[in-house]
DNA sequence: GTGTTAGTCTAACACTGTTAGGTTGAGAAT
DNA sequence: ATTCTCAACCTAACAGTGTTAGACTAACAC
C-alpha cells in the first residue's frame, strides 16, 4: 500500500504529539512510514509545504464538527466559543500554537470560513464592518499568543500540576508580584484564558454602535 | 580585539534584520564576526543561549529609557504604554516576536521589571491581586500575539504599500468579508493594534472594583 | 509485448549545530 | 629572562538536516 499525502500529515502530527516541532524530520517521519526520506517529495513538494498542511489539519480536527452556516448567533456567544474552540484546537497538538502560526495563511482553509463567519456574525449584530475585523483579529491574535505562552513551558512529567507558565520562573524576584502569582495559580489555566476572552468581549462591547 | 558575548549578541541581531531567523546560522555569523563557528562557543554554550541573549537585547534596547519606579501612573494610560511599547521593540528587529516569544523566560530581565511594575501599576488602581496577573498576561499575550502576525508577512519590496498581513490572501474569497477588509485597509497597521489595546483596556475597566 | 508512469530507492550535496583537541600569544610568577 | 598559565582562537570532524538527481521496479494501458 503506497503512502499519500494525508497519511504522511498524520504520521507527522502523531509525531509533532510524540517529538515536539524539533523532533519532526523527514528522516524519522520516513521510518515511520517505512519508507526513505526522499520518498517523501513524491507526495509533498517541501517540509513547509508538510508543515503547512500539518498546521491546516489541526485547524480542521478542532472545527470538523462545526456548523459555518449558522450566522445568527449572539455576538457575544460567538466571540467566546471562536476564542475556546481555537485554543482547544491548538492544544490538541504539542506546539500546535507556534504550528499553525508559523503556516503560510492560505494553507488553512478552516481559517477562511472563521473569518468569514466571523464578520457575518457581526454585522448582523451591529458592528461596522471595519470592526469586523479589528474584533475578530483582536480576539484571534489574543489567542494565538495566549497558547503558544502557554505550549511553551508544558507541565512537567515530574511534577504534572506545576504551573505551565513562564511567570513561575518570575515569581522569585519580587514579593508583590510572587504574591499575586500565588493567589493566580490557585485557578487553572482554562479560568485564566476564559478571563483574558471575557476582559476582551466586554471591550467590544463598549464598541457596539447604539442601534 | 578578540570578541566578546555582547559583540556577537549585536552583530547577530544585525544579522537578524538582514537575513531573518534562519539566516542567523553560527558559520555565516562567524564569519561576520571574522572568527571561525567553534570560537563561538567560547563565549557562549550553544546557539539556545545565543537565542536568549539576543531576546534580552531585544527588550533591553526597546526599554532602555524606561524608569522602571514610577507605580503611581494611571491604569489605562500604563496598559497603553506597556503594549505600545512593548509593541514597538518587537518590531524593531525581523522576527523579533517570535524570538523572544521562543527564548527562555528567565533570559529576559526586562520582562520581570515590566512584570513587577504591572502588578503594582494595577494594585495601586485597586484591582485585585490576581486580577493584576490576568490584565497583564492578556495584554502581553495579545500584544506577541499580533506582532508575530503581523511579522510573517512583511510588506514584498515590489509593493511596499500592500498589506502586511496575512488576511490579504482570504479577501478574495467572500464578497462580505472582502468588502470589510478592504475599509479595515483604509487605515494602517498602528491604528488596528491600537484599536485591539483600547478594546481591551476597556474590557479590564469594566473588572475594575468599585472603591 | 511494449510503453508509460507512479512510487520507491540509493547516493550525494550543501548545509546545520556541536565537540575534541591542537595552536598561539600575552601577561603573571618565579 | 624564562617558564607557566590560560584565554582565545584554530582545524577537523561528527551526526544530523532538507533536498535533488538519477536509477530501479511493478503495475497498468494499448
Amino acid at each position: 500500500m503506497p503512502i499519500s499525502k494525508s497519511h504522511i500529515v498524520a504520521i507527522a502530527l502523531e509525531m509533532l504529539n510524540q517529538a515536539g516541532l524539533e523532533g519532526v524530520t523527514l528522516r524519522r517521519l520516513a521510518t515511520q512510514l517505512n519508507v526513505k526520506a526522499a520518498s517523501i517529495y513524491h507526495h509533498i513538494p517541501s517540509k513547509e509545504h508538510l508543515l503547512d498542511a500539518m498546521a491546516g489539519q489541526i485547524l480542521a480536527q478542532g472545527f470538523a464538527d462545526w456548523d459555518f452556516t449558522n450566522d445568527q448567533r449572539d455576538w457575544a456567544e460567538w466571540l467566546d466559543l471562536l476564542a475556546q474552540q481555537l485554543r482547544r484546537s491548538l492544544l490538541a497538538y504539542r506546539e500546535g500554537a507556534r504550528v499553525v502560526a508559523g503556516a503560510h495563511p492560505d494553507a488553512a482553509a478552516t481559517l477562511v470560513l472563521l473569518w468569514d463567519l466571523s464578520v457575518r456574525v457581526l454585522v448582523n449584530a451591529g458592528f461596522a464592518l471595519s470592526q469586523t475585523i479589528d474584533i475578530t483579529l483582536t480576539l484571534i491574535n489574543f489567542t494565538f499568543g495566549w497558547v503558544i505562552e502557554e505550549q511553551t513551558s508544558p507541565p512537567s512529567a515530574q511534577n504534572p500540576h506545576a504551573p505551565a507558565n513562564d511567570l513561575s520562573t518570575l515569581s522569585q524576584h519580587s514579593s508583590l508580584f510572587a504574591q499575586a502569582f500565588s493567589e493566580w495559580l490557585n485557578r487553572d489555566n482554562d479560568s485564566h484564558f476564559s478571563a483574558g476572552v471575557r476582559m476582551i468581549i466586554n471591550g467590544v462591547g463598549l464598541e457596539k454602535p447604539v442601534v
